[in-house]
DNA sequence: AGAAAAATCCAAAGCGCTTTGAAAGCGTAA
DNA sequence: TTACGCTTTCAAAGCGCTTTGGATTTTTCT
C-alpha cells in the first residue's frame, strides 16, 4: 500500500490521536465545520439553494412569503452564508487592505493611523467590507502590495504615509489595484485617488498669525522631510516667512520621527541656540508634548515665553473638551479623513472606470493659550 | 423572453455601458480576473494541477526536479494561489480577528492597541495569517463575534481589553473559536487563553517605592474602573498602603478613560484637595502627560514637588532613549504581549486540543527622574 | 376559456484551489 | 522476461456558495 505523506493523512493521524474515541475522518470533519449551511438550510425548508440564496441576498425573484420563511429558518440557526464560499463564488474578496509601514529606525508605529483607521472601519462595516491590517517594515512595502494582489485576497487598498517621491502609486496604478492615497505625493504626475490636509495652507496661517502677533523668530519641529506631508508644512512656513521679509533660518527647522522624546530633544536644541526662537510650530501634538517638556526644563512657560501651534489630528486620547484647548492648534479630524478615504475607495472598487478623485480637507485654526505676543526683551 | 433581474445582469449592462468597445461579457470577466491561475500555470508546463499545487505546498511526493520547473515558472508569472479558492479548499480562514472596542463616551481607541497589534502582526505574517480589524462600538462586541464565527471568517480572535465581569470568555468558548485575551477577567473562572501584565505586583512595587522615599499621601490616576487591569492596579496600590498602615483616602482615587486632558483633570481635583497628595500613581504615559501639564499649571515641578509614577506599555512614540528616563514607571512592552499572544492563538489553532494557557508577564520597575522624597512642609 | 405574460422556483455549472484514490513509470530482483 | 515495490503523476471529486438558463406555476388579458 502506498504510504502517506499528505498533510491530511498527517493531520488526522494527529487529530485521531488527540481525540480517542472518533471512530472515522468524516465526524471530525463535521465537527470542524459546525454551522448550518445553505445546503442543510435549503433542505429544511424544502427549497432550492437558489430559492434560500435568492431570498436571503435580496433579490427580486423570491415571493415575499418565501423569502420571509427563508429569513425566519436563517435566523432561527444563526445562519450566515460562508465567507470563504461567498467570496470564492462571487470573485470578489470584500476586503480592503491597509498597510502600515512600521520604521526601520524606531520601530514606530504612527499613533494617528489607529483612529484613521476607526474612521474607515466604521464605513467597511456597513459596506460589508472587512478590513485587512498588515504592519510591515517600510522597505517591504511594495511587496507587500504585490503579493496581496497576486493571490487576490483584497479589492482595494489604503497607501498610508506617502514620500514627497512615492514608488507605490506608480506600482499600484500597474497593478490595477484600486487605491486611495491618505495624503499626496508632490513628484507624482500620475492620476490617483487622494484625501489629504491642506497642509502648506494651514502652515502658513499658523505662521502668519505667530507673525502678526509679533514673533520674528520662529522655529518648525516637523516630522521626517521624506514625507509629503511634511515638506508641504515647511513649505507653508517658508512662505509666510517670505511674505513678511522675515529670513528663514535654517537652524530653526528641523526634521525627525513624530516622538514625544523628539519633540523635547528638538526644542532644547532650538531654545539652547544663541537666538531662541519666541514661538514653535510643530507638526503633531505628541511632539508638542515634547517641547513643553522642554520648556518646563528650562523654566519657560507655554505661551508666555515660548509660543507654540501644533498640528492637531484630534485624536480620541487628546482631545479637549475645555473651552479654551491648550494648544493653538491646526486642527483636521484624521478619524474624518478615513471615513472620507473609504468612502472614496468603495465608490472607486463599485466603479472601476471612474476618474480618480482628490479630497482636500482645510485644517481649522483653532485658537488656544499657547499663543501670545512676544515677551519685550 | 424572461426579464432580467439578477444581479449580474445589472451589473453586465452598467459594465457594458462604461466600457463602450468591450463586445462581451467573457472579455470583461477575463479583464478582471487578470493573473495567472493554477490551470494556466500547470497547462504552460504540461503538467496536471496537482503535480503543480504539490510542488508549490512543500509536498514529499513530487521530485526534485519537478519541483524546480514549477517554482520557476510560479516565479516567472509571479504566481500565488488565490486566497479565495485555497480557503475554501482547506477550509480554514487563515485569518485571525482582532475587535477593538470603541468606547462610545469619547469614541476612544485605546492608544496601545496599535503597539500590540504591531507586535501580533509580525508573527501573522510569519504563518500566513492575515488579521482582520475591526473597530465596533463596545455594545456590539458580542454580535461582533458571533457574526464572524457564523460566516466563519477567523480561525481565532483576540480579545482586547477585557473588564472585572467579561461576559465574552464564555461566549466564546460556546463559539468555539479559539481565543487568546489581552489581560485577564478576575471573575471568569472559565479556563481560557491569557497573556497580561502582572498589575497586581506593579503598582504594589511602585506604590511602595514612593512610600520608601517617604510619602504618606499618594494618589491614584487610573483607568476605567470596569477594566480588569484598572481594578488589579488599584488592588495593588491598596495592598501597599495598608501594609505600610496608612489609610486609604478614596478621594486620592480617581478613575476615568486614559487621556490627556482626563489626565490633567483629575491632577488638578487631586492637586486642589485640602491635603494634596504628595505622589500620584497613574495608568498611562498619556495620563501622565496630562499630569504634567497639571502640575505645570499649579506652578509645580515634576519630581521635585509632587513625585509620580507611571505605567509604561513602551509605546513607540513615548519611547525614550534618555539614560535616565522622565518618568519613574512601571515598564512592559505591549507589543512583546501582542507577539505573544498571537503566538498562543497560533499555537490554539494548530491543536485545538491544547489546554488553555496564561503568560504572566511582569513589568520591571524603572527608576527615571519623577520620584523624588516628598518636600519637606 | 385559452394564450400570453409574469412570477416563482430549480438543477446544474462554475469559482480556483486541495486532496483523494488510482494509474503510470521505473528500477531491481527473481 | 516478468513481477514487484517505489516513485511520480494524474483525473476527478469536492469546499459552500452564486448565477445561469430553463422549467413550472400562477396571473392577466383578450
Amino acid at each position: 500500500m502506498r504510504q502517506k505523506y499528505t498533510k491530511y493523512g498527517l493531520k488526522s493521524q494527529k487529530l485521531g490521536f488527540l481525540t480517542a474515541g472518533r471512530e472515522n475522518l468524516l465526524s471530525i470533519g463535521s465537527a470542524l465545520t459546525n454551522s448550518t449551511n445553505l445546503k442543510s438550510l435549503s433542505q429544511e425548508l424544502g427549497m432550492s439553494q437558489t430559492t434560500v440564496s435568492r431570498a436571503l441576498n435580496g433579490f427580486p425573484e423570491v415571493s415575499e412569503r418565501t423569502r420571509q420563511l427563508v429569513l425566519k429558518a436563517a435566523a432561527k440557526h444563526n445562519y450566515k452564508p460562508n465567507t470563504r464560499a461567498r467570496r470564492l463564488a462571487t470573485g470578489k474578496s470584500m476586503t480592503i487592505g491597509h498597510l502600515v509601514s512600521v520604521s526601520k529606525e524606531h520601530e514606530m508605529v504612527n499613533p494617528i493611523f489607529a483612529d484613521f483607521i476607526a474612521g474607515a472601519s466604521a464605513r467597511y462595516a456597513q459596506s460589508g467590507y472587512d478590513l485587512l491590517l498588515s504592519l510591515v517594515p517600510d522597505e517591504d512595502e511594495f511587496t507587500s502590495y504585490k503579493e496581496l494582489a497576486a493571490r487576490s485576497a483584497v479589492d482595494g487598498v489604503v497607501v498610508h504615509a506617502p514620500r514627497v517621491d512615492e514608488q507605490r502609486i506608480a506600482q499600484l496604478n500597474n497593478l490595477n489595484l484600486p487605491f486611495v492615497v491618505h495624503g499626496r505625493s508632490s513628484n507624482t504626475v500620475e492620476k490617483y485617488n487622494w484625501v489629504d490636509v491642506n497642509n502648506e495652507r494651514s502652515f502658513f496661517r499658523a505662521t502668519q498669525l505667530l507673525i502678526e502677533l509679533g514673533h520674528r523668530s520662529i522655529g518648525l519641529i516637523n516630522g521626517v522631510a521624506e514625507m509629503d506631508f511634511a515638506m508641504r508644512r515647511t513649505r507653508g512656513y517658508r512662505r509666510a516667512l517670505k511674505e513678511n521679509n522675515i529670513a528663514v533660518a535654517e537652524a530653526y527647522i528641523t526634521h525627525s520621527e513624530m516622538t514625544e522624546p523628539n519633540g523635547y530633544k528638538n526644542a532644547i536644541t532650538l531654545l539652547d541656540l544663541p537666538t531662541p526662537p519666541t514661538a514653535i510650530v510643530t507638526s503633531s501634538i505628541i511632539m508638542a508634548n515634547g517641547i513643553r517638556r522642554a520648556l518646563d526644563e528650562r523654566e519657560l512657560k507655554l505661551g508666555r515665553d515660548v509660543s507654540v501651534i501644533t498640528h492637531d489630528d484630534d485624536l480620541s486620547y487628546f482631545r479637549d473638551p475645555a473651552a479654551v484647548p491648550v494648544y493653538t492648534a491646526t486642527r483636521s479630524s484624521v478619524r474624518e479623513a478615513g471615513r472620507l478615504s473609504a468612502d472614496l475607495l468603495l465608490k472607486t472598487i463599485a466603479d472601476p472606470g471612474r476618474d480618480p478623485e482628490g479630497i482636500l480637507l482645510d485644517a481649522e485654526l483653532i485658537l488656544g493659550s499657547s499663543t501670545k505676543p512676544p515677551r519685550p526683551r
